[in-house]
DNA sequence: CACCTAAACGGAATGCGTTCCGGTTGTCAA
DNA sequence: TTGACAACCGGAACGCATTCCGTTTAGGTG
């Protein structure tokens, strides 16, 4: 696979500006293909080619503080990060991850919705991944991917919008759903 | 509201019969709108009048078997009904839950699908209310409304599908998720 | 510098769920 | 029986995500 074009990589960058203006200043309804290809000023195929379809644009516009908090649950201080025990982590981790869920409701919702599975795209399958491993560590007995799924599952945007949860109710949930021996 | 009307009734018949046929002969993908107006012999305007939308032709076929499910945990024999503990009516009606989403999966899958609220649909509000009022009884300190919602989240059909997981392998991770205390 | 090709481009065409609306028909009251 | 109205009917029209394909161009090669 070769480097991708210079042309390419101006469209990405152009369409990702102007997706992120339409969300800001019309709302989310507004990232229609068609909208968000005449204000970049390319055609619908480039935005396609781009990111797949519709979820993989909003999971492109949500990419940046993702990427920022899989940094801090990899590799950034604890009790997030390496270094604290595996439960406090399993803590703060959720608790984490259920701020940055209600921060982009709306660009989550959207790409949940589009597919059947587009939820457990290369997002959700590294919070699986990371959640798995430190319960392994804490309750070496159990099921962990099970355990990671059903930990996440409340968390999902369309869940979460429907009951109008907030933070803490939800921090407080997860709390008690985890094994208690 | 007047009862509905002795044509309607003869059309949402035969609807019915014709989409479940559709799906058992040609399988899911074959249940287009336009494909089963043309089956049945109505127009698709017909179809939208009785259901809403494609999720709710789909929360229709599967009716059925959910009444009778619901009557089952509602009224019927325990450790399902009422008579049993409890903790123990909890796990039975996990364990139901997880044999009839597995049975249905198929359509579980478009009715989920079709809209980001598709799946709080009737069955999916009496299910949590069963499962938040049995949740209370034996554990009064919790936040029913939410820990039913938790253990009800790792049945989305797009889960188990997407995992492919199995009738054990669910039934032993819902186990685990029950309160210890 | 000219050539070549794989990649990218745009926008028309497609498919499908959903909505709209002018005509039709049960149902009930007079 | 008849008249009136609300509910219902069919299918054309619409909106929008996605696909297709003929054309253009970046960037490496001789």
């Amino acid at each position: 696979m070769t480097r991708e074009r210079a042309d390419a990589a101006r469209n990405r960058a152009k369409i990702l500006a102007a997706a992120a203006d339409l969300v800001t200043t019309r709302g989310i309804e507004a990232l229609g293909m068609a909208e968000v290809a005449a204000a970049s000023g390319v055609g619908v195929g480039t935005l396609y080619r781009r990111f797949g379809d519709q979820a993989g644009l909003a999971h492109a516009l949500i990419d940046a503080s993702e990427r920022e908090f899989q940094q801090a649950f990899l590799s950034g201080p604890p009790p997030l990060g390496p270094g604290a025990p595996p439960e406090e982590r399993i803590r703060a981790f959720l608790h984490g991850l259920t701020d940055r869920t209600l921060a982009q409701l709306d660009l989550l919702l959207m790409a949940e919705t589009a597919g059947p599975f587009a939820r457990f795209g290369g997002a959700y399958e590294a919070y699986h991944h990371h959640l798995a491993m430190l319960i392994t560590q804490t309750w070496p007995d159990l099921d962990a991917s099970f355990q990671a799924d059903a930990l996440l599952a409340p968390l999902a945007a369309n869940l979460v919008a429907h009951r109008g949860l907030d933070g803490p109710t939800i921090k407080a949930g997860l709390d008690r759903l985890l094994p208690k021996a």
